[in-house]
DNA sequence: GTTAGCACTCGTCAGGTGAGACTGCTAGAG
DNA sequence: CTCTAGCAGTCTCACCTGACGAGTGCTAAC
């Protein structure tokens, strides 16, 4: 009951028999521990060990006469001691040289999200995410109108590191080519190197402050801004590989089928995973949530692991989800590698 | 083993076999059959007309005093009977307007086919697929470049039917922006409404006339624009909604557990499922592709409904994936219905 | 505090049994 | 010649049983 400290001897026995039971999938017996564990105690000591750690809630006996299963708790303490030994050693290198050969030299950077999703899927064999940062606090730099059919107009939004995003919308009147080629040049002119959301309020206070517009040019360009921004903090774009290996079947079914049905559900309505995100990404490095630490009582069952990229405001997050059994040491290299690349990408493009 | 014609009274035997199975997931018995085909004749008259059945392959037993269960040639046979009737009864209305509802009144067509894989999700519980006709034989309605951060460039493509596609090329060296939308202007008014493939034969076409080009202008737009229209043939755009669906778990595993990661699979790398309808897609109409007669055996124990929208050189595809055991009634009139709405908006926007 | 040994518990597996579900067959009726 | 009633046969499923083995908890000795 008491969650005092370990003695270390318990530590070491805990920490081995959680990774016995990562590699294997199977209950872990105190003879096992003994032969495995190194330290030159005898099964029935291990025993007396295992006890308390069950007392204490870090592991359990899926029956009396079986070995011992990790807890959820003794998950999140086997991850803490990682995440502290982590802290110094990151050897994001070789996902940093993958992501880079799969998004190419100078991508998009839609396209760098989305090959990072790749990366942490093809490390890690569990589906990999990342999110990019809400779009308000990008850097204008450049607003682009593309007629359409009828009175529609395709709007093309480039901010600072690549970033590319398009709209269309509806002006209400046929406006002609010219007249959308000279209100972008003028938007371009006026609002270059200004965050997104500062354009915004910039346009909206304009539009206020000279009701009547005698410049007909300038009311074009303003009213044009003012619909393409409208909807800006709704959107953040997510990226998901490696559904499939959802449905690995390496032994037994590692998730189960309704945890399988929210996951995919996730994959297809992704701003659930940003939701889900929001509560737990706040300091920096690495964010572990393991089985019943989720809120949603779906994903027990299921753990996450994330980290945030970017400064600030304009933080973005990629991470990894799979089950509870995951090697976590690998996880948290990968997905650390993985924020520590993008964001060197992101510093790089600025 | 004769595959001759059968008798009226055997087909109702079978159709009712068929339908109950599909609505109950259970092997049907002869004294359910007796009581539900309404034909006034005996259970034991049934079941010599069920060891007919079975015979020609037609239906099976799971064990030996089990009820039957169709085989696909089964559900082939029923499949085609509603298609002969079903050619007259076209209920695409409801699918229609639910279309147009998603899609919003004048869609992007990528919106388009994005709106239309969910409302076949919604409408059949099954996956939902929509895959657009190939770029090569859009009609060409307008470019434009947008300049990126060095010498990357943009390149937005406007084709008939609110068509929009976008490509980032490296161009070597930064170009002025004036210059870009000079070019963009010259290809505008050179090749507007000629159909994609065409616009890149003529440029290669003058690039190997005029060796040396007086005119920078020119040399650049059509450079340009063959970087842009070099990779025309490959992709065909796939949507896909409902993955979650195969995960449901309705009444046992309906699709086994391979055959799942085959289908998630697909989902990801969307290509192998334009591949897979290739060699399905060739007359008008709704095709139906039952259990073992797919060419991949992953395939097996799934079936595809699928239909052409489109004409000529300009066809895509839209269609439900699920498993044998679907209401193919109601899959085969929603997959009609929608390539009918699809075809409908793609002729009354061009 | 540690260890050896032993009794005990419990899940798993193979084998066996009874009930229930349907069929195939056969003999007889229309 | 077609249909039907009835019955024996067969198979699955659920349940129980006992042997086995894995692994523990406990206790007594070091």
């Amino acid at each position: 009951m008491t969650p005092g400290p370990l003695s270390d001897r318990t530590r070491r026995v805990l920490a081995c028999l959680v990774k016995d039971y990562i590699d294997s999938g199977e209950p872990v017996a105190s003879a096992a521990l003994c032969r495995r564990a190194g330290l030159g105690v005898s099964s029935a000591t291990i025993r007396n060990v295992l006890a308390q750690l069950e007392d204490m809630g870090y592991v359990r006996q899926p029956h009396t006469s079986a070995g011992r299963v990790p807890t959820d708790l003794g998950y999140r303490y086997y991850v803490d001691m990682l995440l502290d030994t982590r802290r110094a050693t990151r050897d994001a290198s070789s996902v940093e040289a993958r992501l880079r050969e799969q998004a190419g030299a100078a991508p998009l950077f839609d396209q760098l999200l989305s090959s990072a999703s790749h990366v942490l899927f093809e490390f890690s064999h569990h589906v990999g995410f990342a999110i990019a940062p809400s779009e308000q606090h990008a850097i204008f730099q450049r607003i682009e109108f593309v007629p359409l059919s009828g009175s529609r107009v395709l709007v093309v939004t480039v901010a600072r590191g690549n970033h590319v995003s398009q709209k269309v919308i509806d002006t209400g009147e046929e406006i002609p080519p010219s007249a959308l080629s000279q209100a972008a040049s003028y938007l371009n002119a006026e609002f270059g190197g200004m965050p997104l959301a500062d354009v915004r309020d910039a346009v909206i206070a304009r539009l206020e402050q000279e009701r009547t517009l005698y410049d007909q040019l300038r009311a074009i360009a303003l009213t044009l801004a003012r619909t393409t921004l409208e909807g800006i903090e709704t959107p953040a774009s997510v990226f998901i590989d490696g559904a499939s290996s959802l449905a690995d079947t390496g032994d037994a079914t590692p998730v189960s089928l309704s945890t399988l049905r929210t996951l995919l559900q996730m994959v297809e309505e992704k701003q659930r995973l940003v939701r889900l995100l929001d509560a737990y990404l706040e300091g920096p490095g690495v964010a572990v949530v393991i089985g019943a630490e989720h809120h949603d009582p779906q994903l027990r069952g299921c753990s996450l692991v994330v980290a945030a990229y970017g400064d600030g405001a304009r933080r973005g997050a990629v991470g990894i989800i799979g089950p509870t059994r995951m090697h976590y040491s690998r996880a948290i290299s990968v997905v650390d590698g993985a924020a520590v690349a993008v964001a060197r990408f992101l510093r790089d493009e600025n």
